[in-house]
DNA sequence: AATTATATTTAACAATCTTTAACGCGATTT
DNA sequence: AAATCGCGTTAAAGATTGTTAAATATAATT
């Protein structure tokens, strides 16, 4: 989960940012001012500043400055009220990477937000390499299935149903999501190509009796280990 | 010298921006509409993209989706007059970096453009001269891949194509974009002609067990390692 | 310019992957 | 209990990819 540090003073616009970008599936722990910030963003990892220009105790270029002498490249977006040209261009003087002036658009800063996040992500892609299946072992990137002699080679959809019931397992795995995802798409016809891959996959995994995909009636599949 | 590419139909403030960038130590290439801008593109290398939006004959929407078809990393910053909210919207959603209404502050943007590009080349995005691949060294310069007596001298095509391969390893690597930014089309026909260099580098690249071109049905290819 | 060599594309067929269709069974609802 | 719905399974149809060889295009050489 990407973790954000918000540094804003107002009550209600932190809470309002905080909630939203909560529901945009971004953790952000909330500071009300520049100190209690500036010690936070030391003791914690954060992937992105949000920082208000105006705040008591220390202001938001102070706050940025310090970030910057012990972290270079943490994204800064500061948030001001103030639009004149001298503050825009003090903020990215600073090594901000965004400016942007209130009253701002939720989804505009959002987008703002992964427009940033994106490039710095570039090469940050992490997905689990191996997963371990009874005495089988399942190789995400090179799609194989395998235990000794007994190797598998998956095909792609094969692997892709297989992969995201692992991440889910023992956990249900819905249906019109592993179609979306997958299939994008969810109709009637697109799901029963969906059964046949479950078919599949079963036969793979019929030699492992502690290994099943169980079926949750107009839900979804369960991989239970 | 960074170079800038310029899309913009208004001859005052194409010459005006020109200029100015040109003070800053850019060189820019000016297009003044959407579709000499595309080839533009495809023809020369921009490290960032200054495109208005509304352009005659290919406004500056389609025109960022058309490069981002061939590449999906160089920035791009949208100009227009028009502050609204969807269109602000549209631009994050087609994969561009920042947005800025006229009229704007020429500071203000050149700080823009200087955010960005700070964050590009902190990313390290360098292309390597060598890359290891299993035991074997593919020199992109000479268009060798040899390992101690063993070489094989790559065509440009073998070459273009295990450079991209190698550029995304162990991610994939999209049919469409390969074939146009290596073919510079991506109709049927030529298609096959991938398949058939997806091939001749599967051969050279047998005797090396950890290294593997697997197939993602419908979408592309992956050199895993 | 003609010839040779090399690189690339096209064509053809085989193999593999994915979707669709069909039928049967069991679960759920009426 | 009958009817409906969702799922399990298999086989065939449709699409994509793998591979080889011949045809064409491009470059190098005579």
């Amino acid at each position: 989960m990407t973790k954000i540090l918000l540094a804003e003073d107002d009550e209600n616009l932190g809470d309002l940012l905080k909630n939203y970008l909560k529901a945009k599936m971004f953790e952000t722990d909330w500071y009300d001012n520049g100190e209690l910030a500036f010690d936070g963003f030391r003791r914690g990892h954060y992937d992105l500043c949000l920082i208000d220009v105006m705040m008591p105790v220390k202001d938001g270029f102070a706050l940025a400055q310090e970030i910057r002498t012990i972290n270079k490249s943490v994204p800064i977006i500061f948030l001001t009220a103030r639009s004149m040209k001298e503050d825009v261009l003090e903020g990215f003087k600073i090594g901000g990477d965004d400016y942007i002036t209130k009253p701002f658009d939720m989804e505009e800063l959002l987008f703002r937000i992964e427009a940033i996040l994106r490039r710095v992500n570039n090469d940050n892609q992490f997905t689990p390499l191996y997963y371990t299946l009874g005495k089988y072992t399942f190789d995400v990137q090179k799609q194989l299935l395998q235990y000794g002699e007994t190797v598998h080679k998956l095909t792609t959809k094969e692997s892709e149903l297989l992969k995201m019931l692992c991440d889910n397992a023992n956990q249900l795995l819905e249906r019109n999501y592993a179609l979306k995802t997958i299939w994008a798409d969810d109709n009637m016809w697109v799901a029963r190509s969906m059964d046949v891959y479950i078919t599949k996959l079963r036969k793979y995994l019929k030699d492992e009796p502690n290994i099943e995909i169980i079926n949750v009636h107009g839900k979804g599949f369960k991989l239970v280990i």
